[in-house]
DNA sequence: TACTTTTGTAAAGTACACTTTACATAAAAT
DNA sequence: ATTTTATGTAAAGTGTACTTTACAAAAGTA
């Protein structure tokens, strides 16, 4: 699965930090879904649709 | 969070060992989410948006 | 009624989403 | 050049998504 979260948290001028606590998440956490190390939780995936006013999928692709 | 995958898999005749089977799941795990145990990860929402053909957020309803 | 299918649920184990702490590097600012 | 800010990553621990096995109860069918 890939997503654009670099893209739309830069967009927004955030750090991985603002990101991480706005979500309320760790910025490590934010990091990895960034790096493509593992996918967020639905709840996590839903709190970013949120935020950045996207459908979960436009902003996660599930590839298969 | 809230769902609707039991009135969408009764809608289409479909059996939680079928659900289970065309997801890629255990029945155990279907029956966990449509009464709310737990939530399903993302793939596993990704695959049942596939299936039903209809967003994720129209499946799964986030409350806060 | 008896039989079969479907659903509910429990226990114990595995995999992964996520945490905290910590440190190293990169980039930006002073 | 030096300090500050942002990012990358690793280790060890916690919580939860999900598994298998197993059994009981509900619901459908003969």
């Amino acid at each position: 699965m890939k997503n654009k979260i670099r893209e739309l948290r830069t967009a927004g001028n955030m750090t991985q930090e603002d990101l991480a606590e706005i979500i309320g998440v760790s910025r490590q956490t934010i990091n990895a879904i960034e790096k493509g190390k593992f996918d967020p939780s639905l709840p996590t995936a839903f709190k970013m649709s949120k935020l950045f006013k996207l459908p979960i999928e436009q902003m996660f692709f599930f590839d298969e």
